[in-house]
RNA sequence: CGCGGGGUAGAGCAGUCUGGUAGCUCGUCGGGCUCAUAACCCGGAGGUCGAAGGUUCAAAUCCUUCCCCCGCAA
């Protein structure tokens, strides 16, 4: 069966997963549905936006469904009468009920080499621990979370200078690939796929409100390593006079410890920041109700930020 | 009408409470010092203080309305 005559349900959300969607729609899939979440109202003046797999499927004319609970409500998609459902972040637990429907099953892009990082958030766990490789698992869906039987991985490189940024544009490049280059093993049957060894499982909890939270006391490994797992979102934060200092973008600078952990010692070259262990320099800035700014234009207006103490 | 912070020179900020010649750091331009410099010294340019209206002898500052930016919450 040709791929354009296959009947496929896209499930997925952030623009990650837009960027697999637009992909297969450019691959000559044929999609007959798009599931995504619920577009939210955005901001201060509550400005309802689109969420951007639902921006892609508008192009193309697909029909959108976007059920406030998928776990309720996914009756209709019977209607579709998909072959294959294909899900990528779609942000959601999906019931058994759901994932019976399509006869050629549901796959999901899951973005860790499982059995590793299971949950909601694989990217940003593993920068946060340090990781120097990651990548995507095309996986098959049970209702289990992340449990199926993986058909495919991809690899990818998290450098020193990647953040949660740049390494989600390496992921979305990786799965797009996984789908071009195994798909069409799968849909040809040859793709056996492999069982997850559960004594290697590991989670990728949620990031919650109060992880955005920088603990001082972190090593300079640690800490450099949170704020580029949450950067450039949400942004991770210290207090400078209780206020919240969100931090986008900080570096080693040495393993000088001369003072007070917490202390802003030096504003040459970075706010630098005495750590326990050693000593950051806080290169990209931003501090609640400001503009997010270079650390140069911050000092300019920060009289007193040498021998302040963050915490 | 969700809560809060903000809009002042090219950038970042102070000044607003208590109305009276608009200031700081950086940048920029010119000069000096130096083997040299992103360092240091001297000097200059650059602002309808977000917009409109009101009060006042006098408004960045007080009052009213509007616009825009940011943090939080959803």
């Amino acid at each position: 069966m040709k791929k354009s005559q296959l009947r496929l349900v896209f499930m997925g959300t952030p623009d990650i997963a837009a960027f697999v969607f637009q992909n297969m729609i450019d691959e000559g899939y044929h999609f007959v549905g798009l599931i995504a979440q619920g577009d939210s109202p955005l901001g201060r003046k509550n400005v309802m936006t689109k969420v951007p797999t639902k921006v892609v499927a508008e192009k193309y004319n697909i029909p959108v469904f976007q059920p406030e609970k998928i776990r309720l409500d996914y009756e209709f998609v019977k209607a579709l009468n998909p072959d294959l459902i294909i899900t990528f972040a779609y942000g959601q637990i999906i019931p058994q009920g759901l994932l019976d429907i399509p006869r050629l099953g549901c796959l999901n892009l899951h973005g860790s080499i499982l059995p590793r990082y299971r949950g909601a958030a694989p990217i940003q766990r593993a920068i946060m621990a340090g990781e120097t490789e990651t990548g995507i698992t095309l996986m098959e869906m049970i209702d289990k979370m992340d449990a199926g039987r993986m058909y495919a991985k991809a690899y990818v490189t998290i450098n020193d200078d990647d953040n949660y940024s740049t390494l989600s544009l390496k992921m979305a490049h990786a799965a797009a690939r996984l789908i071009r280059e195994k798909l069409p093993l799968y849909l040809e049957g040859n793709l056996p796929g492999e069982i997850q060894d559960e004594s290697l499982v590991t989670f990728a909890n949620k990031i919650k409100p109060e992880d955005e939270k920088l603990d001082i006391n972190l090593s300079v490994k640690d800490m450099l390593n949170y704020i580029r797992a949450l950067s450039d979102h949400p942004g991770a934060f210290l207090l400078l006079n209780s206020q919240k200092l969100k931090i986008y973008q900080a570096e080693y600078r040495s393993s000088e410890v001369s003072g007070e952990i917490g202390l802003i010692v030096s504003t040459n070259g970075g706010i630098i920041v005495q750590l326990n262990d050693g000593q950051i320099a806080l290169l990209d800035v931003q501090l609640e109700g400001r503009k997010r700014l270079y650390y140069k234009d911050f000092i300019n207006g920060q009289k007193n930020l040498l021998g302040s103490l963050l915490n």
